[in-house]
RNA sequence: GGGGGAGUAGCUCAACGGUUAGAGCAUGGCUCUUAUACAGCCCCGGUUGGAGGUUCGAAUCCUCCCUCCCCUACCA
């Protein structure tokens, strides 16, 4: 007969075998390779989509995948939230739910491109207009589709199931539309039937109905959809055009908004400049100005001062100087001299001489002016932010290089002076400067202002400044222009005293409403979007760049501003151009072709050369995945989704937002009803992961070494609001857990294969009919019963880690209880019908288990359960994420007194351990006796058969229950503080002394008279202490009493157990196979002889050996064995192997 | 700067205002066992960040201070 390899026992193995035979399982696992053969195993077999098949039509469980960017291989913090995503999905199938299952892919974006730009070698955006925006887009819609393939492959690895696209075809788009975009391709639809349209109008379609498989955020629906929520926008006014002094990053070449900035704040050093502003009016004296931007002196118009500071007039050697008081002592180098103090006030319309007023940027600027008519000069303005913690007290404003500065200039109607090309490249029109990167200008400026004699004083400062959060160049301001949605004006009342008309005119209260509906998890999420909301500017939805949503906004020179809500429509209105974008996805350069008529003018427009902010793409996908305007009544079955899982560092201002912003515009109602945050993925040392570290691992090397599953149990046991500290001890410690529970499997297919059992079904109904079922066997099966009611409870609620607490209690109980207590009666030599009860409740006990935990741990749930179910029973669901949860079905076995019970029991064993341990007595010395006193009232349920359990367990020959009049204990009251705490307040100390007296009395109806009050049964517990001087052990009210006196008869006993053990190890040194027998030799003493006689025959059959006495040859290996009786050798002779 | 959270054993974390603050890991010492590279037990380890307060009773509630984290803002 062949060995039947792999997980499955192959048909040809189940007609050559006429008994059902449990595939042999190793003591010592290769999860890794096993989870190999489960993933080909479900592909075989369709398992998923047989699952799907089995719950479509029936109840919704709707969940909406956030996008993954594809622009990189998954890292292992992507894989924690993706093993809950699969979890809970899987739990809910295993509710009979109907699911969707469609992953997605975000794609658009800074993110790809910056990637994109590297490996071209590409330094700014020059380069890729020279290389050729049509290009270049497609290497960014190339570089998704790889990375799109890629995660597929690592998620699938991770055991994830959704409805994804195959990899190879991904890859082969990919090529296509590398190679030639418009050639005709064809691939295979959702429903089977091919497909076929250009590369580039497929690739277009991903996601879509017709062709299925993951979504992507690129495809034409998500796009279009954008386009009719922006033109919904622009259709309540919302939408608007901003000119603004914004954060600018230089290589990027593009603004960042107040959703991006958080993330960039780094420490940097600069240089920290004092120079001096002469007065025109007051010769010989300069105001001090002090600025962290030497670049931006360029662009002074004014300098500002607190209206309410008070400034001083101080002489240092020759020169006369106006600063801040609260800045003397920060802001001068060297002794000084204070003439002269006034407030802020009175310095306000000085005039003063500009660091560049030789610039004809600043010359045109300033004749220009400010006030038609008049031009402008430098002088001093009053603002309220200007403070005396830094710098001179004096500001330097350049309301072309600030947003602060930005604000006050337009307030004051001050020029404006822009110095920087959107590259970071000063303009013409500033001399030696121009032409310059703003990073190599600050140098010559000192230098300038030096040979001025305008240079202070230069020292370097660190300060926290923002930089870009993608590319990490620091970040200057830019006068720009970008394009906002409004979230509407924040009204200085409480919402709830908002009229109907404020709240429709402000799209953040709306959302405010909006997220009311959501149960958040962890709860303080509410309060946090919240804040984000109150607070949060309008959001900035333009980035001049390529790679991403087409804007699609017409802004034209006359003043009227067209939005174009469809693609329809674009055809409609287009005026020029539509040829040059027909049969293009909407992405530049090609929509760019497409001009409209301008609707007021008449004159052709284009498109603003901008795209959309990426969160623009995933904040649609409710609508755009879910057939929103394609199949309303397919939208209405799966919106709002009942759940979103996320990492939420972050998204409160990016997906959750977006997310909220869409739907509330779009419908003003919810798109999700529970969202799950969870934290961050961090190296083993609790520091971020990091190469250079050494604390960073791989997804791909953490399946391979580790296990998924593993990986899985880690992920699903860690608190989801704290970050996890992530690494290869966690995961050894983890998979020592699970060990444990692949060691009781691995014995108990170990022994069923050696008696030749077979399962059989119904054991539940047996259990109840049979009345005599072991209590033990009872036992496990109502904690398998309470398991799985429990984890259920949790998963509804999304509480993993409390799911895996369960069943890592579980498992202790099985290995170190039940089957401790077990083994013996799933020997050869048990007795066979206890053995056949043995082997159905171990049986059923560990399918339960595989069955709750296959949510967490699809592999190693899927292996049990093969090997347990599949094997053996054909017509039963060939897959564990096939079966139902199995509450229900265990729920009749669910005894909790009988638990409670066991408990108690377990809780003696270990005093007795401890008892034994003290006295120096080794469990496998029997014992005469042992005594117990129960807590309180307590009473065993089936107290006959848990005690026989207890004496074997902890190797006495009887025990007895301690009675009220026992010498042994003293009855103790414990008053339960809980409930009379509040009643007796003051009197408590007295009670509680009382108690620790043992000064009470017990009156007839159980009511207790202590410390001058008397307290109701229910209000105290009954415990047993033991009296002073007596050897016992107790742990509350429960005591153990222990009979150290040993007979001849029980040190026997123990010489036997002793050589017994001795044998056994000499069995394990020379690995013998567990049913071989063995000849051995025992050299001993005549005493011993004599002790040991009695007991040889059950020893050999604990053994399976023959024992003979006489010398061993010195060839044999010998073991001394150190007896009561004496000491002995013994030497394993020979294997007495068998034909 | 504003808001929130957290400080408990060497490390990671528990502990409805209730008796003597507990687990896991690590260290050390034992024990059990043909589940044999499995498992269990015990010891050690604490002024619960500090100082006050409320209370019969505080790790828990309040106030102040110290440290760290998160969110948010950001200034010359």
């Amino acid at each position: 007969m062949e060995p039947c390899e792999g997980i499955v026992q192959s048909a040809h193995c189940h007609t050559s075998t006429e008994k059902t035979m449990f595939r042999p399982v190793s003591s010592k696992p290769d999860l890794v390779a096993q989870e190999h053969e489960i993933l080909a195993l479900w592909r075989d077999r369709r398992t998923f989509a047989r699952l799907r098949a089995q719950n479509a039509g029936k109840e919704r469980w709707s969940f909406l995948d956030g996008p993954i960017t594809a622009n990189n291989p998954m890292g292992v913090h992507h894989a924690w939230g993706r093993a809950y995503k699969d979890l809970f999905q899987r739990f809910w199938a295993m509710q009979g739910r109907d699911q969707r299952y469609q992953n997605g892919f975000d794609c658009q974006g800074l993110w790809v491109e910056v990637n994109v730009e590297r490996d071209l070698g590409f330094t700014n955006k020059r380069d890729i207009e020279a290389y050729g925006i049509a290009e270049f887009v497609s290497l960014c819609k190339q570089r998704v589709l790889t990375y799109a393939a890629r995660q597929t492959e690592q998620s699938i690895r991770l055991g994830m199931w959704m409805d994804w696209n195959d990899p190879h075809e991904l890859r082969r788009l990919r090529d296509e539309v590398a190679d030639d975009p418009t050639k005709q391709v064809t691939v295979a639809g959702s429903d089977g039937q091919p497909v076929t349209d250009s590369a580039e109008m497929l690739v277009g379609r991903l996601g879509m109905p017709d062709l299925g498989g993951s979504y992507f955020t690129f495809s034409d629906e998500n796009n279009y959809l954008i386009w009719s929520f922006l033109a919904e926008c622009h259709r309540r006014g919302w939408l608007y055009k901003g000119h603004d002094s914004m954060p600018w990053c230089s290589r990027c070449g593009t603004g960042i908004s107040q959703h991006e900035m958080t993330e960039g704040y780094a420490d940097r050093e600069d240089p920290g400049l004092t120079v001096k502003f002469p007065l025109l009016d007051r010769p010989g004296e300069a105001l001090l100005v002090w600025t962290t931007t030497p670049w931006t002196l360029t662009s002074n118009v004014a300098a500002a001062v607190g209206e309410e500071l008070r400034y001083v007039r101080v002489r240092q050697g020759e020169e006369v100087y106006w600063l801040g008081r609260g800045t003397l002592k920060h802001a001068l180098v060297g002794d000084f001299q204070v003439l002269e103090e006034m407030t802020g006030r009175k310095l306000e319309g000085w005039r003063y001489a500009g660091p560049f007023d030789d610039l004809p940027a600043v010359q045109a600027a300033f004749a220009a002016g400010g006030a038609p008519g008049a031009p402008y000069e430098h002088r001093v303005v009053v603002w309220d932010e200007v403070g005396e913690e830094e710098g001179t007290g004096i500001v330097h404003i350049a309301p072309g290089c600030g947003a602060e500065d930005f604000a006050l200039g337009k307030k004051l109607g001050l020029p404006m002076i822009a110095p920087l090309d959107e590259n970071g490249v000063v303009l013409p029109g500033f001399g030696p400067y121009s032409g310059r990167d703003v990073r190599d200008v600050a140098d010559p400026i000192v230098e300038t202002l030096k040979h001025r004699r305008r240079f202070y004083r230069l020292e370097t400062i660190t300060h926290r400044y923002p930089h870009c959060w993608r590319c990490g160049t620091p970040l200057v301001f830019r006068l720009v222009d970008e394009w906002y949605v409004s979230m509407g004006p924040v009204y200085d009342v409480p919402r709830d005293r908002l009229t109907p008309e404020q709240v429709d005119a402000s799209l953040r209260y709306q959302i405010m409403d909006v997220i009311q509906d959501i149960k958040w998890i962890p709860g303080f999420g509410y309060e946090r979007e919240l804040d984000w909301l109150l607070n949060m500017h309008d959001w900035m939805i333009s980035k001049k760049r390529y790679w991403g949503l087409a804007l699609p906004i017409y802004d034209c020179g006359c003043g009227a501003v067209t939005v174009i809500g469809s693609r329809e429509e674009l055809a409609e209105r287009a005026a020029e151009g539509w040829d040059l974008f027909e049969g293009h996805t909407p992405h530049r350069p090609y929509v760019d072709a497409v001009k409209i008529r301008c609707p007021s003018c008449g004159e052709p427009v284009g498109r603003i050369a901008d795209v959309g902010n990426p969160w623009l793409d995933a904040g649609i996908v409710p609508f755009s995945t879910m057939h929103y305007r394609s199949d309303p009544d397919y939208w209405k079955g799966w919106f709002p989704a009942d759940f979103v899982t996320e990492s939420f560092p972050g998204q409160f201002r990016n997906w959750f937002y977006s997310l909220l912003a869409m739907s509330t515009v779009m419908r003003r109602e919810t798109p999700f009803k529970t969202l799950f945050g969870y934290a961050l993925v961090f190296g083993e040392d609790g520091r971020q992961m990091h190469k250079s570290w050494g604390n960073a691992i791989e997804f791909d090397e953490a399946a391979e070494r580790m296990g998924v599953d593993v990986m899985r149990w880690m992920f699903a046991n860690a608190r989801p609001e704290d970050n996890i500290n992530f690494g290869w001890h966690a995961a050894d410690e983890a998979r020592r857990r699970l060990l444990v529970l692949w060691n009781v499997y691995s014995f108990f297919v170990t022994y069923a294969r050696l008696a030749g059992w077979e399962p059989k079904r119904g054991i539940v109904a047996e259990m109840k009919a049979a009345g005599t079922w072991p209590a033990l066997d009872r036992w496990i099966l109502a904690r398998a019963a309470r398991l799985a009611g429990e984890v259920e409870v949790d998963l509804m609620e999304y509480d993993a880690l409390d799911a895996t607490r369960e069943i890592d209690d579980f498992i202790e109980d099985l290995s170190t209880w039940y089957l401790r207590r077990s083994r013996d009666r799933m020997r050869a030599s048990a007795d066979p019908a206890d053995r056949e009860q043995a082997f159905s409740t171990l049986h059923a006990a560990l399918v339960a288990l595989a069955r709750v935990m296959a949510p967490i741990m699809p592999f190693l749930s899927e292996s049990i359960y093969q090997n347990l179910i599949v094997s053996a029973e054909p017509d039963l669901p060939d897959s564990v994420h096939l079966t139902a949860w199995p509450t229900d079905e265990l729920k009749d076995l669910n005894d909790r007194q009988l638990q409670a019970s066991m408990k108690t029991v377990m809780r003696a064993v270990d005093l007795a351990r401890t008892l034994r341990s003290q006295a120096g007595l080794k469990t496998r010395q029997p014992l005469a006796r042992m005594w117990l006193a129960l807590p309180g009232v307590d009473r065993l349920v089936e107290q006959e058969a848990l005690l026989d359990l207890l004496a074997d367990e902890v190797n006495v020959k009887s025990i007895e229950m301690i009675g009220d009049e026992s010498a042994l204990v003293d009855r103790r009251v414990k008053p339960l503080l809980p409930k009379i705490g509040k009643k007796l307040g003051a009197a408590i100390p007295a009670v509680m002394a009382a108690a620790r007296e043992g000064a009470f009395e017990i009156l007839a109806d159980g009511s207790v008279r202590m410390g001058g009050v008397t307290l109701a049964a229910d209000e105290v517990e009954i415990q047993a202490t033991p009296r002073p001087g007596t050897a016992v052990a107790h742990d509350e009210g429960l005591v153990v009493v222990i009979d150290i006196e040993l007979t001849p008869e029980l040190r026997a006993e123990g010489d036997a157990r002793e050589l017994q053990r001795a044998i056994q190890d000499a069995r394990k040194e020379a690995v013998v196979e567990l049913d071989d027998e063995v000849a051995v030799l025992v050299d001993a003493p005549a005493a011993v002889r004599r002790t040991l006689e009695p007991y040889l025959g059950s020893v050999e059959a604990e053994t399976r050996s023959k024992i003979d006495f006489g010398p061993i040859p010195a060839t044999v290996t010998a073991l001394e064995v150190d007896l009561d009786s004496g000491a002995a050798r013994i030497g394993l002779l020979s294997k007495a192997v068998g034909p």
